[in-house]
DNA sequence: GATTCCCGCCACGAT
DNA sequence: ATCGTGGCGGGAATC
C-alpha cells in the first residue's frame, strides 16, 4: 500500500490565532482531545513513525503531554515504541491484536494463579508487565482485588527502577484494560479500578494517597481511552457514581444494524452536566517549551476559537470490518457502514456526492495548521472512499451526514 | 464538598 | 553535563 505520501503539513502558527482572550478552560486543553487529535494527524496510510517532537511540534502542545498519551497507545497496539523520540505508526489495526494479548495474559494471570504460588507468580510474555496484576471474581461479577506482586516478599528488594516502571502509564493502561477484558461487570469506577490496580496491596498509611494518585492517572488513561472510544464514561447502577464501560473494539453497544457513529456534540451545543473526554482542543506548553523552532519564534500558545475545534475535532467514531473480517475501525477513519439499509441511492450517487462534498467543503481556519491538517484529512478520506467504492460493490455509505453536519 | 485532571517540577536513566 | 522520559501530586476547574 505504497500511495505516494501527500507532505504533512508544515509546523503551525499557532500563534497567529487571534482568538488568545479566551477564558481559560480545561476542557479545551484535555489529553482525550488531544489524543483526537494526535489520530487525526497521524492516522494516515502514509504515516510509518512518529516523531515526538513533531507531534508535540504540530500539536502545539509540550512533549510531557505526548509521552501521556504515547504510553497510553503503545499498550493498546496503535503505537510501538522505535527508538528514542520514536514510534512506529501501527494504527487502529493494531488495537485488536493488543487487546487479544492483553486478554490472554491477563487469563493466564488469574488461571495460572490459581495453582501457583501467587508470590512466584510472574508474566512470562509483557515486557515488563510483571506486577500489579489482579484477580476478578467472574462468579459474582464483581472485581476482587486478590493479589498483586507487589505486595510480596520480594517487593522490597526491587530496583527503584522496577518499582518506577510498576506504576507507569504503559503498565497502569495494560492492567486497567485487563481488568475490563477479564470482568463481567458492566461497568468499572476509576476508584475501584485504582484499589485493585494499587500498587501496594497491604493496609499502609499511604494506601490513600497512593490510591489518590493512581486516581488521577486512571483519569489520564481514561481520557484517552475514550477518545479512542473503547470505553466509555457511564454511571454505576446503584450508587450513580461515574463509573466507565468497556466498548473495545465493537465501539458503542448499538442497536445491530452494524451502524456505530458516535459524533461529540458540537462544542456550543448544551451537554448539561456531563463532561465529554476527547471533544476539545488541548494545551499547550509555555514555560518549559523546547518546541519552538525557528519557524514559531512566539510563545508557543495554540489559541482556537470554538468553530475550529469543531471543524478540527473528526472524531466521528465508526466502525467497520475489514475484509478479513477483522476490526478496522477508529474514530477517524471515515464513516461508512458495511451492513444497514439504503436509502434508495446507489453507492456510486453517494460516492459523488460526498466526493463533491468533501471537494467543495473548505472551512474557514484561523490556525494554518489546523487549516492543513483537516486539508489532509479530507483529502485522505476521498481517495479512502473512492477506494472503497471501488473494491467492494456491496460498499454502504453513510446512514447520515453527522460528520459532515458536524463539520458545519 | 467531591470529582476531575491540567500542569509542570524534578528524578532517573541514557547519551 | 545534557537530554529524553515520565512519575507524581498540587491545586484549580468543574460538577
Amino acid at each position: 500500500m505504497a500511495s505516494p505520501p501527500p507532505p504533512l503539513p508544515p509546523p503551525p502558527s499557532f500563534l497567529e490565532s487571534g482568538c488568545r482572550h479566551h477564558a481559560y478552560s480545561r476542557k479545551q486543553k484535555s489529553l482525550g482531545l488531544l489524543c483526537s487529535n494526535f489520530v487525526s494527524l497521524y492516522n494516515r496510510d502514509d504515516v510509518e513513525s512518529v516523531g515526538l517532537d513533531d507531534a508535540a511540534r504540530r500539536l502545539g502542545v509540550e512533549r510531557r503531554r505526548i509521552y501521556d498519551i504515547v504510553n497510553v497507545l503503545e499498550s493498546v497496539g496503535v503505537l510501538a515504541r522505535k527508538a528514542k523520540n520514536r514510534y512506529s505508526w501501527i494504527g487502529f489495526s493494531g488495537i485488536p491484536k493488543a487487546l487479544e494479548d492483553l486478554k490472554g495474559n491477563a487469563l493466564r494471570d488469574i488461571y495460572g494463579s490459581y495453582s501457583d504460588d501467587y508470590s512466584t507468580k510472574v508474566s512470562d510474555d509483557e515486557d515488563d508487565d510483571k506486577s500489579a496484576d489482579q484477580m476478578v471474581n467472574f462468579e459474582s461479577g464483581k472485581l476482587s482485588p486478590t493479589f498483586n506482586a507487589s505486595s510480596s516478599s520480594t517487593a522490597c528488594c526491587r530496583a527503584r527502577s522496577d518499582q518506577r516502571k510498576e506504576k507507569s502509564l504503559g503498565l497502569l493502561t495494560r492492567n486497567f484494560v485487563k481488568l475490563f477484558l477479564t470482568t463481567d461487570a458492566d461497568t468499572i469506577s476509576l476508584d475501584e479500578a485504582a484499589k485493585i490496580l494499587l500498587g501496594d496491596g497491604h493496609e499502609t498509611v499511604n494506601m490513600r494517597n497512593n490510591n489518590a494518585a493512581k486516581v488521577r492517572r486512571l483519569y489520564d488513561i481514561a481520557n484517552v481511552l475514550s477518545s479512542m472510544n473503547l470505553i466509555e464514561k457511564t454511571q454505576q447502577l446503584e450508587t450513580r457514581k461515574p463509573a466507565f464501560r468497556w466498548l473495545g473494539t465493537k465501539g458503542k453497544p448499538k442497536e445491530d444494524n452494524g451502524v456505530t457513529i458516535a459524533i461529540p456534540p458540537a462544542p456550543n451545543t448544551k451537554q448539561p452536566n456531563k463532561r465529554a473526554f476527547g471533544t476539545e482542543i488541548t494545551n499547550v506548553d509555555l514555560k518549559r517549551n523546547r518546541l519552538n523552532s525557528a519557524v514559531d519564534k512566539k510563545p508557543n500558545k495554540m489559541q482556537m476559537r470554538s468553530d475550529d475545534l469543531k471543524q478540527c475535532n473528526l472524531t466521528a467514531q465508526t466502525q467497520l470490518q475489514d475484509s478479513k473480517g477483522g476490526f478496522v475501525f477508529g474514530p477517524f477513519q471515515p464513516t461508512v457502514a458495511m451492513k444497514g439499509g439504503g436509502d434508495g441511492q446507489t453507492s456510486d450517487d453517494k460516492v459523488r456526492d460526498w466526493e463533491s462534498l468533501a471537494s467543495s467543503f473548505r472551512p474557514q481556519y484561523h490556525n494554518q495548521a489546523l487549516s492543513e491538517l483537516f486539508a489532509h484529512y479530507m483529502e485522505a478520506w476521498k481517495s479512502w472512499y473512492s477506494t472503497m467504492a471501488q473494491g467492494s460493490s456491496a460498499l454502504q455509505l453513510p446512514c447520515s451526514n453527522s460528520v459532515f453536519n458536524q463539520l458545519l
